[in-house]
DNA sequence: ATAAATCGAAAGTCAAAGAAAGTCAAAGTC
DNA sequence: GACTTTGACTTTCTTTGACTTTCGATTTAT
């Protein structure tokens, strides 16, 4: 009898999955039926787990008819990403900059802080010691944007 | 009745071992039944033989349907990646061989998909393109090595 | 015919009970 | 003396249920 609200957890986000929209709807008191549980326990496992935390957003009505839809919220990230890509990054940057912008995007929850360090460690002095020290920071910039590409391409593509 | 501590060490290993991915998963006070213990006693083994000191990770959720993941192979994977490093980069590397070593260690999983990504983009021809060819595989090997010893270290640090 | 009152069907809230693991110091063993 | 074992107490997370709020539909009053 434990471990329900991760169940319910994983069967909402292969819903997400599987839809084309990003979006799902659902009924509390059936899903609740459905899973054997209390229909607070729905709204618990929505609160702990699919709050804006982790890029959902969670809207309802109540009364009859009423309903819970989840969105999520890829295309949002992947478009913040590419205005830092083209606003904050351009031709070139320095290393103090682009560890700003990847200490944003961990506090945002884009990168885990591992990748956030391995990125850091790819445009790091030590990394680029072999390049003319006027070269370093146009190189920071496209290695930068291509890693950051990745990110996007990754929630995207699969 | 002594030494009851080492067959629990000796039992979690034994499954360690018999496991592929290298975690394993149990649950505090079940175990300590299996070995008609105290639950703290588990909790005993695994601060004295399993912490990070000899290559473990140790996880653990509270409250209903709460358990402990203990994950091995941290020792382990820093040495392959300490011998990957020393041995297969060196002081150049070309892209096509970093790619198939950045898919080993996806394969033994440890790294991540997203991970193994980021980092090839990083060594891609299109994040260099500003460095002169004959600079390109040197440099690659750098940032190969700088970003697994993120690896390194973000798992040792903690 | 329309505005107001009512009813029932949803979802929301919150606190209590339950279920796990964590902590730590005292007692026990070698 | 160092290591092990135990148990009382704490913290964290989950599950449940009683109660509330909101909404749409239906009924009632004018």
């Amino acid at each position: 009898m434990a471990k329900k609200s991760e169940e319910i957890e994983e069967f909402l986000k292969e819903m997400l999955k599987q839809t084309e929209n990003n979006m799902i709807e659902i009924q509390r008191n059936i899903l609740a039926q459905q899973f054997n549980c209390a229909p607070s326990q729905i709204s618990y496992v929505l609160t702990t787990r699919f709050k804006d935390n982790k890029g959902y957003i969670v809207e309802s009505r109540r009364g009859g008819g009423g309903s819970i839809k989840i969105y999520e919220l890829k295309m949002r990230d992947d478009q913040q990403i590419d205005e830092l890509i083209s606003r904050s990054i351009g031709e070139s940057i320095t290393k103090f900059k682009a560890y700003d912008i990847l200490d944003h995007l961990y506090s945002k929850k884009i990168l885990t802080e591992r990748e956030s360090q391995i990125i850091k460690r790819t445009i790091s002095d030590r990394a680029l010691s072999l390049v003319p020290s006027e070269n370093k920071n146009p190189l920071r910039a496209k290695i930068l944007k291509e890693s950051l590409l990745a990110v996007v391409k990754y929630n995207n593509g699969s």
